[in-house]
DNA sequence: CTCACTTTGTGCATACGTTCACAACTACCT
DNA sequence: AGGTAGTTGTGAACGTATGCACAAAGTGAG
């Protein structure tokens, strides 16, 4: 299910500020959903709660990393090094939440040796040239790869990716990545989103001129 | 339905080839749908196909934009220029389909009055203080927001940008928003969608291992 | 121990989105 | 004109997700 990351993050919330138990009814009221549907949810991870009490938040909380494979660490590859390769590096919540960025990759020779702190803590990193791409994806074993690069690379980047063995692919940028079936392909896509909320701005516009 | 942007994209990029009439098995495969679900989709538009031979492009690109409210111009407010807000403001995505930042706001007195190009145009726009948030939303008249914030301060902001008037709010942050249902909140959730990745990556490495 | 109260887990009904299959329509060739 | 190939639009079947309602199970007071 896609709303189990949603869970893992509140939940994570609640036990931090020392909250020992939480009821349905709070957990989604808190992600924003219906305490049904959470109910059905956690129920297809198994009976991890107890009726007349709630739910043992910690219990509940590794339960879902589990399930989400948060115990391990995932190495991510990002290429594309440009503004939003540069935020997603920063980007402080994948470190605690089992994905380590081992690599950045740019093919603006520029870019290339730059180093470039990734995380909370300050590690760093520097980036990389793409002809290596090979090379760095082997070394660092990682299966899954982000894609922050212009349109026009992503697909290249995507093909060689998936040569070199990543079988998740997550994609920012818009085009509509074609692999095999066996790899999976997220797209994030910012113009798309704003669209979204462009079309119910406009119907809302629609309706609005009726009643008038 | 969420297709429609990629759909929009889809047919912008076809009809600069030139191409004046698409079938819907050419479009399917081209937005990575079936061809019977984006039939249903354009039907819900009305019947701007003609049987036997296909979509005029340039037609039903019009029909799209039309729909998505892509024919006026959106005035967008950025909040929160870090790393990512820089990445929004720059993409160059967002000119060419309706929608023009047009105010950049973030906390931090370092970077106020910080300029920062937006576009491809190279339009130049001065970072604004966070207090100044409800004159500026009400000089430009912006009915979308972007929370770009740390999570901290994505509430807040978002009481205030919908105290001004706004009623879409792309959010960044991780953090559930919560608001009147009128406003319309999309999430995009940089960690989350890494998670659904390593989701399923651990599910193929359980199936692997029964297998071995 | 019993009773009143709370909360989970789940069977059932409903709504939604997707796929299938085909009638309706067009274009083109003979 | 008639027939064949191609393509849209859509009704019907299917599967999945959501919401409802309640039995099952736990807690605590008297």
């Amino acid at each position: 299910m896609a709303r189990l990351p949603i869970y893992h993050r509140v939940l994570s919330q609640i036990t931090e500020r020392g909250i020992v138990t939480v009821s349905s009814e709070e957990l989604a009221a808190a992600s924003g959903v219906s305490s049904a549907k959470l109910r059905k949810d956690l129920s297809f991870l198994g009976s991890y709660g107890t009726r007349g009490v709630g739910y043992d938040a910690a219990y509940l909380l590794y339960q879902i990393q589990r399930e989400l494979g948060l115990t391990q660490d995932w190495p991510v590859v990002i290429v594309g090094v440009g503004n939003l390769g540069h935020a997603l590096a920063n980007y402080g919540g994948f470190a605690n939440r089992g994905f380590r960025v081992v690599g950045l990759i740019d093919a603006d020779p520029e870019l290339i040796g730059e180093t470039v702190t990734v995380g909370r803590d300050g590690e760093i990193l520097k980036i990389q040239s793409l002809n290596d791409l090979e090379k760095i994806v082997n070394e660092v074993d990682a299966l899954i790869g982000v894609i922050a690069t212009p349109a026009a690379a992503a697909q290249d980047v995507c093909d060689r990716l998936v040569d070199c063995g990543v079988t998740s692919i997550l994609n920012f940028a818009p085009v509509v990545l074609t692999t095999t079936l066996d790899v999976h392909v997220r797209k994030v896509d910012l113009a798309t989103e704003l669209q979204i909320l462009a079309f119910h701005e406009q119907r809302r516009g629609d309706a609005h001129e009726v009643i008038v």
